[in-house]
DNA sequence: TGTACATCAGTGAACGCGCGTTCACTGATGTAC
DNA sequence: TGTACATCAGTGAACGCGCGTTCACTGATGTAC
């Protein structure tokens, strides 16, 4: 169906490319509101206003502010997972683990303060659907980690479950470290500088840890 | 000046005790609000409906809903500094001290419900004093917690910054587990279990690991 | 014990404001031929 | 290339509603003597 037999002036703008437009400034909006308080505490008109349309405008792109929130979910962790990617690739040796990955989490979460604090405040805060979403993501990159601790080789004397266990051990404390970025960037060097530490306490653990240990003594050592 | 010579008749309430009933009742009705989205997204003339007065007479108690939410944190945390006592009594031996403590944990998060959703949304969303209260309190837990492990004598090969990484590190992971309480209590006994594990996991590693270990091989076991 | 006055938790009317959503619209861009 | 029509992102007026806050008030409880 599509003839496009006229050219269109080069310089011009098509209509689809305006509605883009629109549609990333109303999302830049919200995230910049919301980082006030949250998206529950935002209005659409806050959102229209601030990006120089009519309130109304607004449903042209979503449906509520809900789905805008979805939209958001979705592309923070596309993004998120683009990076993971290649904290993968560049260290699948365990040896430097953590000094190859740490500062890679850092310098997105420093490019994308906007979106991890969205992330951060929506994960606890939000809407039930954008909770949930936020939780399946976080489910399925620990589920990643699984794979890939297990594909390591690190953690040959670990069951499965453990090691899953393990990733969610891990997850946990990055998503924690992140939160600690998120809310006080002026201290990413000393964030980064204990997370790197307790991050070895933590896999020193792991790498000493056997599955199904007696339960007496796995952790004593005292009087 | 409190001469007080007509006695009260037993059974009537007197004007203060009406008046702290009311306030238990604001106070009680907001948590309940806050549960469905957040404090900055409910309204004090919600709240005045819910306790059944008219808007206005919140101001009799609180002077705006933002003091209200200082409050809470308030009185949820003296709450939890008991409980914490107790945890800090009943296990000053470090042989169980996980399988002493967290059930007592689990037991408070399972009666105080409302008030750990509300510390677990307003930590990271609410408005930002009500943060900053939240944050030094926990502060001034893992301080506590710190002293208390260098108490133990648990970690003697320990400096005193890493011994304060521990307790932080150790925090982090209860209040996260205390977060995955609140959003599902039925899976209480499986998060209970897995949260179990995972202490063993960072304990076993927390007793192997030397302060000023040299960097290379602290973590790694590979190849 | 009885009386006169003070206190103050809670009332109710009123205000101006921003909210989400509806609706019929405009006019530039895109398409068919 | 030129014309006639379709599409649709954005407009602007209008709606009823709940909001926080003000103010003067009421009337039961408390206090002084």
């Amino acid at each position: 169906m599509p003839t496009e037999s006229r050219p269109r002036a080069p310089d011009a703008e098509s209509r689809a490319e305006r509605k883009e437009r629109t549609r990333r400034a109303i999302l830049d909006a919200a995230l910049a509101l919301a980082a006030d308080s949250n998206l529950a505490a935002i209005s659409l008109r806050q959102v229209a206003k601030q990006v120089g349309v009519v309130p109304t405008a607004f449903y042209r792109h979503f449906g509520s502010l809900e789905l805008l929130g979805l939209a958001l979910v979705d592309e923070s962790f596309r993004s998120l997972r683009l990076m993971l990617l290649d904290v993968w690739r560049h260290a699948p040796e365990y040896r430097d683990f953590i000094d190859g990955s740490l500062p890679i989490v850092a310098q997105h979460v420093r490019e994308n303060r906007t979106h991890y604090a969205f992330i951060a405040r929506e994960r606890v805060a939000g809407p039930p659907r954008v909770r949930e979403a936020i939780t399946h993501e976080i489910e399925l990159i620990t589920r990643e980690l699984s794979t890939d601790i297990a594909r390591s080789g690190a953690a040959e004397h670990y069951s499965s479950t453990d090691i899953a266990l393990l990733a969610d051990l891990i997850v946990s404390f990055v998503v924690t470290m992140a939160e600690r970025l998120v809310e006080d960037p002026d201290s990413e060097a000393r964030i980064l500088a204990q997370a790197r530490t307790q991050l070895r306490m933590l896999l020193v653990g792991a790498l000493s840890w056997r599955s199904r240990e007696p339960a007496a003594g796995a952790e004593a050592r005292d009087d």
